[in-house]
DNA sequence: CAGTGATCATAG
DNA sequence: CTATGATCACTG
């Protein structure tokens, strides 16, 4: 598909200031009322726009270039509106993962962001894209991330998974990741035993991704 | 009213 | 179930 990141990011540049409504209509894909049952709807167009290999893969959206796609929704006041989902958290037979081989440290050493701009109760159509931009975290962006990986790594293997909020973490947090509050999953428990638990994700706080883009944009 | 905890669609 | 893509919606 592309020979290189370069091209990648500029066919990526070539789709900023189109609306939603004109994206989907090159694409050929049908705009949803509401994202309420389609939460994914904005990501999957432009992986579809940008021809990231669709499906369900663990791996990045460019493999051969080693770069994650990911859009931003932000307020029009320039704000992102959400945090960002990483990926979800091992909670078992995580002991011989380190800081190196996290699913967290692989996805984010390239990100391509794709600002989407637009109020929640915006309709999707008129909803803009904003100029995309390639991030590598900077030394200490990824130390942040790595304290924050390292603590909430140790208290799942604590047996503590229960305990940990969405409070913990500067700039990374655990949060519940599933289809509903009903589906399980092993866990370290107390003492050892196993338990089921909700299933759990990383997340980037929108307070970081703020600062992403006034680096990006303002700095 | 921001942020945490819950939830939606789809593929394998 | 797990993975991908995320936003919804309740609560403090």
């Amino acid at each position: 598909m592309y020979q290189n990141i370069d091209e990648l990011v500029h066919a990526a540049n070539q789709l900023a200031g189109l609306t939603l409504a004109e994206l989907a209509e090159r694409c050929g894909i049908m705009i949803p009322s509401s994202l309420r049952r389609e939460k994914g709807w904005i990501g999957q167009l432009l992986e579809f726009a940008l021809g990231a290999s669709a499906g369900s893969k663990p791996q990045q959206d460019f493999p051969e270039l080693g770069v994650e796609l990911k859009t931003l929704p932000i307020a029009n006041n320039g704000i992102p509106l959400e945090s960002t989902f990483v990926c979800t958290a091992p909670l078992l037979h995580q002991q011989k993962i380190t800081w190196e081989t996290s699913s967290v440290h692989h996805k984010l050493s390239a990100v391509l962001w794709i600002p989407v701009f637009g109020d929640r109760q915006q309709d999707i159509a008129s909803r803009m894209i904003g100029n995309p931009w390639l991030w590598h975290p900077t030394a200490e962006q990824e130390k942040i991330i790595r304290q924050d990986w390292e603590e909430i790594m140790e208290l799942i293997a604590l047996g503590k998974v229960e305990s940990i909020s969405a409070r913990h973490g500067e700039a990374l947090q655990l949060r519940p990741k599933a289809a509903n509050g009903q589906s399980l999953t092993p866990a370290i428990g107390g003492e050892g035993t196993i338990i089921q638990t909700r299933p759990r994700g990383f997340y980037l706080r929108s307070s970081f991704t703020r600062e992403l883009l006034h680096m990006q944009f303002y700095l």
